[in-house]
DNA sequence: TGACACATTCGAAACGTTTAGATTAGCTTT
DNA sequence: AAAGCTAATCTAAACGTTTCGAATGTGTCA
């Protein structure tokens, strides 16, 4: 700017308020400047202004795992609404690892992100913490924390398994495993209380052998799979309730030599792109992706807009079962049971 | 950094001199200093330091599409590579879009980003100019471009998809359509050429007809896939070259009342994670997620250590050919035919 | 012809760091 | 005891902006 200013014989405060609108500028100056401007090819240090101004035009945003189908999809609308907005977004992927998100918030902190949307993971103590000290706007997505009243956009995952699994109860099945994620957070939660309340609902008991837990990988789908399978009494359905641990299951029937719908009956929790083109067409609970992120950045652009003070906002979404081909009705077995 | 020092009783210089460790700082003023950091919970400001240093330790990238799941792996490996390197990553996603990329890049640029990974979009020329007037290294991912003599990760595309319709061809598949990008980047047009040259080994024609184009998109697979199973002499196999476009490929043989592999067989360019637990369990051209994403990332970091002048490195990597059961084998009619 | 308002432009002080070079004090050496 | 080292610390000038308040010039009105 200071090559410029001297260039056109002004002072910086001139290109500067030239620059952004400022103030107004004579014709005879402008184009003098203007004209600097493009000889020089000048670019505005971004880094210079934040500093002077406080203010980046960044957020952080960090996703469990980003290979993640839903986490895709939201990454994706969020990057669009922001990018829209002007702001670029720095993304971090935490892989379910608390020690990793705090290192990357602080990553996000330290450089004066103007604001973050948090995914999170694990205890939210620490989170309280770093959230308590950053001074920027804090958007909590899919996953509430407790201690940290902040907006939010989620789900109402304990509604949308309770369909799912009275859909599978309503198809004949009484025996449901359900495989769900080890860490306590508030979604694994509240789908787990949909599933037990669908079935008592039912007047199905919940029996503790058919719930299983994993690390939210596709391996650990496996393992619980293959752990329901070779129960003596195997349940003929099962829910997962996490979108990339369902392949895991998906391979651990293949594996042991059954095949869905035939011989059991699969439903997840989350939608994949291409869920209604390949064999067996996954039965699933789809979150609203696009709604979710564009009503996460909304919220944070919103604060950033200066609404500071705002009490919190709590958005909870409503997903939807999209019934397919991967759960048989079990009719025949029903009516000879309560026969 | 000022109350720091001010409550440490020394002066700022001191107080960067510990934290930075760039000079000895005795015993005594290390104590107050550190306990005046506890007691104020002072963090150092990255942008007044990036301001000072010119580094951000900060990079861009850039791709078409997250949700491609292709980009989606890569994005997820440099991430985690530039996370290791205490580096943040802001990334971008184009749409295909030329004017949003240079958008894109600008922003990233006006950020002063430290260096820029590229999956480039459209025509070069514009990416060209600004790379230039950039002074931040820039490696290219997946896609060459012509003018930008830098850095580069691709895959063997032309290679590639000679073995997939070779091993088309060798099933017996005589007619086989293909469907590609509009865009003219490399990447297409490398697999155009080993599409070209696979039949021209077999001495089988190319036909027009046979190749359709669109616009990565899901429908515009779809609408491809549809053109050419109107064909008159509709051919017994398909390959697309890109992966979102193969699912409207599905969809389009499913709502034309088709099957897979039995009326007609498929191939396509990218793997999914989930190819082999679905039917059909596609036959594909799995590009190496994780090498390309860690050397694409290791260039970079190279550059950034300060290795400046290196002449620009070009990496071409191996796709493999991963073979499932979405290709019939065509035996009967071949012999018919060259009976 | 002052006095005043108004429109432009400018000088200089921030923003929070890093760092070169100056200063000081305490040793060693001759 | 003067001179020369060394180690520790400090002063002050950058980095490239924004912005406040001052300065300058021009036209209007009494």
């Amino acid at each position: 700017m200071l090559h410029v200013a001297e260039a056109a014989r002004v002072s910086v405060a001139t290109v500067s308020a030239l620059i952004n609108g400022t103030a107004t500028v004579s014709p005879e100056l402008s184009a003098r400047i203007e004209q600097a401007i493009r000889d020089i090819g000048y670019k505005r240090n971004a880094i210079a202004r934040s500093l002077k101004m406080g203010t980046t035009r960044t957020i952080g945003l960090t996703v469990p795992h980003i290979t993640n189908p839903f986490f895709t999809a939201v990454v994706s609308v969020i990057q669009q609404a922001f990018d829209r907005a002007g702001y670029a977004v720095m993304l971090c992927c935490t892989d379910e690892d608390l020690n990793t998100q705090d290192d990357q918030i602080r990553l996000l902190l330290d450089r004066m992100v103007d604001g973050l949307i948090v995914a999170r993971v694990g205890d939210g103590a620490i989170l309280e913490r770093i959230v308590a000290d950053a001074n920027v706007p804090v958007v909590l997505l899919d996953r509430l924390c407790e201690g940290v009243d902040t907006d939010a956009v989620v789900l109402d995952n304990q509604r949308a398994v309770f369909d799912a699994i009275s859909y599978l109860v309503n198809l004949g099945h009484r025996r449901i495993g359900y495989i769900t994620g080890t860490s306590d957070i508030s979604p694994m939660h509240d789908r787990m209380t949909g599933y037990c309340e669908a079935l008592q609902a039912a007047g199905l008991p919940v029996a503790e052998e058919l719930i299983r837990s994993g690390d939210f990988h596709e391996i650990d789908g496996y393992n619980a799979t293959m752990q329901l399978l070779s129960l003596h009494d195997r349940p003929s359905a099962i829910f997962s309730a996490n979108n990339p641990m369902v392949i895991g299951t998906m391979k651990a029937i293949r594996d042991i030599g059954l095949s869905c719908p035939e011989d059991i009956s699969v439903a997840c929790f989350d939608d994949f792109p291409w869920s209604d083109v390949f064999q067996p067409q996954l039965t699933t609970v789809a979150q609203p992706v696009q709604a979710i992120g564009e009503q996460a950045a909304n919220l944070l652009l919103d604060r950033l807009a200066g609404n500071r003070d705002a009490p919190p906002r709590k958005l909870v979404l409503k997903g939807r079962l999209m019934i397919r081909n991967s759960c048989r009705p079990l009719a025949a077995v029903v009516q000879s049971v309560s026969a």
